[in-house]
DNA sequence: TTGTAGGCGTTATCAA
DNA sequence: TTGATAACGCCTACAA
């Protein structure tokens, strides 16, 4: 049995071979063959052995392109991704790619680097390809009129962010409570100056978790202070970029809640570079609760999101929803965790030897 | 124009209008549509307006998949990566997929987590898909014998890592090189008792960084010695499990060469905790410059692999072989650049304030 | 410049 | 239990 050098099949061709080419070998006819790919009790032991024996000796592979023209569902799950280069998005990611095998599922992705025109082409190129479900975690400033038409008749799932004005099914962290309870722990540990820094009004989770700062605020009778709130870029550079004003303050603050680690750490950084000992001098809490939270100096204490459940629940919402046929929109809240670490200063207050991690999940 | 409810065509199946669909509503033939749709001169202004016009108005969307069955190339190209928890990969992964949308190519994704098994599964997986060609970084351990059947016919480019026997093209860095240079570095600090961490004698990769580390200590006489090799898992926990062994050393090694950067933090870490200074009693070198090396304390020295150029070298050289036809496997060596930072203890021999970048650019 | 007639690889339907 | 035939949506001739 000289293996032939680069499998083709007999067709000349593309080198594919396809099932009239089994059926030939084997003797019978593509419809036999078709019935023993689908794992059918109607055929004969006998021809079972003789087709499959062929379809090895081809080197056969079953055409799935061909099967969705003729009406099979796609198998395919576009995966719109905002920021790759953020570890918290990369998580999800995994997770996202993990439930996707897990189900059979193979995920097209996408990485829009928060640009709108680019999301636009690709999540049009994703339906072209045939992909049967959207799991997309938008970019900032999308257009919903434009993304929604290219949206219709699949179901989509927006995973941690949501675009306002476009009804899709979500899957999020709990993030108005999480921030409430970040913002608790602060004041309790002696803060009442404590700012909220980094992304854009414009962002609905930011919204969210601001809305959850204030509250905290308000049930500690503190009054809301418009200077002590920060928009800046969500990365590295734009936690840094506050320091300035925020040392600026007439009234100092003593400590921050951001919008999240990656903005944070940026903070951190730069309030360490111009010698501000964060921990003893400044409080901290991010949001997300990254990898490298726990090995920054200090490190930081966060709201933990697990991302990968998150992208986890997003596709196996998705992948219910296709195999139901239901597309109406549901809502996923995932609850989160507040990581006490040494950036929040709790030392001031508490011991923090240890990592106190204050389970605290907010519903069921 | 009241916009239908969920975009549906005039069809009343999958939801999807067709160029049918199109071509009855603009009052043409399909073939006309087709014409349309490849951009043809052939077809009048004001007919191609009133298909544009039907098409819009339709929603209709452009079906990839019976086109490639009816003889296109795909526009698939699968990524088969064996770790996106791996930060250096990920930046793999995103290089990658940013050359593919610069080409037009939409990238399928898969993590097979250094399982050969489930390398098998997504490789098959992307075949059946209609993927056009692969980029992969294979699994430790893969079963080449089991594999090479799966890729014949298709343009495969291993990228980063190779499988011994498995003749694909191949993008990777200059390993031997960059090893050879790193240890290099160290022995004129001043260091002769030189330790290699983490990887395992099977992987291809670490046995050209492996040799480039014996060929820095065969330039230097410096005989080499067995015991100062140490074969760990290539992650953070491999790198804390050789320090047990590597502390209790007759004679102690006063420097190390670790396999990657997440290798070499985790020896960090795990040194740190058992009261050595790194960087100024301990040297080390990592391999891969991952972000996070710059931030570590101390600082990681490092051989910089661009793992992005990578990941998009690969690709590009996927898609001109496609484009081609002409699959004859070709190997692409990436140089790499010695960043001397902190951890490598040069303080010892010279000045170490600023970020020393010794563009050291190997070949053209 | 536009229309007609296959055919790509698969599955569903109906006969044999 | 197996085989013939007609779709699925698109593209490429070729004819008009």
């Amino acid at each position: 049995m000289n293996a032939r050098m680069d499998g083709q099949g007999t067709k000349g061709r593309g080198g594919r071979s396809t099932i009239v080419d089994v059926a030939h070998r084997a003797g019978v006819s593509k419809s036999t063959v078709s019935l023993v790919l689908s794992g059918s009790s109607l055929v004969a032991e006998a021809t079972r052995e003789r087709v499959t024996e062929a379809m090895a000796t081809l080197g056969y592979i079953y055409h799935r392109g061909a099967a969705t023209l003729r009406g099979a569902k796609s198998g395919v799950i576009g995966m719109v991704i905002n920021d790759l280069s953020n570890p918290f998005f990369v998580e999800m990611a995994i997770g996202i790619e993990e439930a996707c095998q897990v189900g059979a599922y193979i995920p097209f992705i996408a990485n829009t680097v928060e640009n709108p025109v680019r999301q636009l082409q690709v999540v049009r190129s994703m339906r072209e390809h045939g992909a049967a479900g959207l799991v997309l975690s938008p970019a900032l400033g999308t257009p919903v009129a434009e993304l929604k038409p290219l949206l219709s008749g699949m179901p989509v799932v927006q995973v941690m962010r949501r675009l306002a004005g476009l009804k899709t099914s979500i899957v999020a962290p709990e993030n108005k409570d999480g921030a409430r309870r970040a913002t608790a722990h602060l004041i309790a540990s002696g803060h009442r100056r404590i700012a909220f820094v980094g992304g854009f009004d414009s962002m609905v989770v930011r919204q969210d978790r601001f809305a959850g700062y204030r509250l905290a605020l308000e049930e500690a009778d503190i009054p809301f202070d418009a200077s002590l709130v920060f928009e800046t870029m969500t990365n590295y550079a734009g936690g840094g970029a506050v320091v300035p004003q925020l040392t600026n303050l007439r009234e100092p603050a003593t400590a921050a809640l951001c919008f999240n680690d990656v903005v944070a750490i940026g903070l951190m950084r730069a309030l360490a570079a111009s010698g501000v000992a964060v921990g003893r001098e400044f409080g901290i809490i991010g949001f997300d609760d990254i990898e490298e939270a726990r090995h920054t100096v200090p490190a930081l204490s966060s709201v933990a999101v697990n991302a990968r459940a998150l992208g986890t629940r997003a596709v196996q919402l998705l992948m219910r929803q296709l195999a139901s046929g239901d597309f109406e929109p549901e809502t996923i809240l995932c609850p989160t965790t507040l990581v006490i670490r040494a950036s929040c200063g709790t030392a001031l207050s508490a011991p923090s030897n240890s990592e106190a991690r204050t389970e605290a999940k907010s519903k069921d």
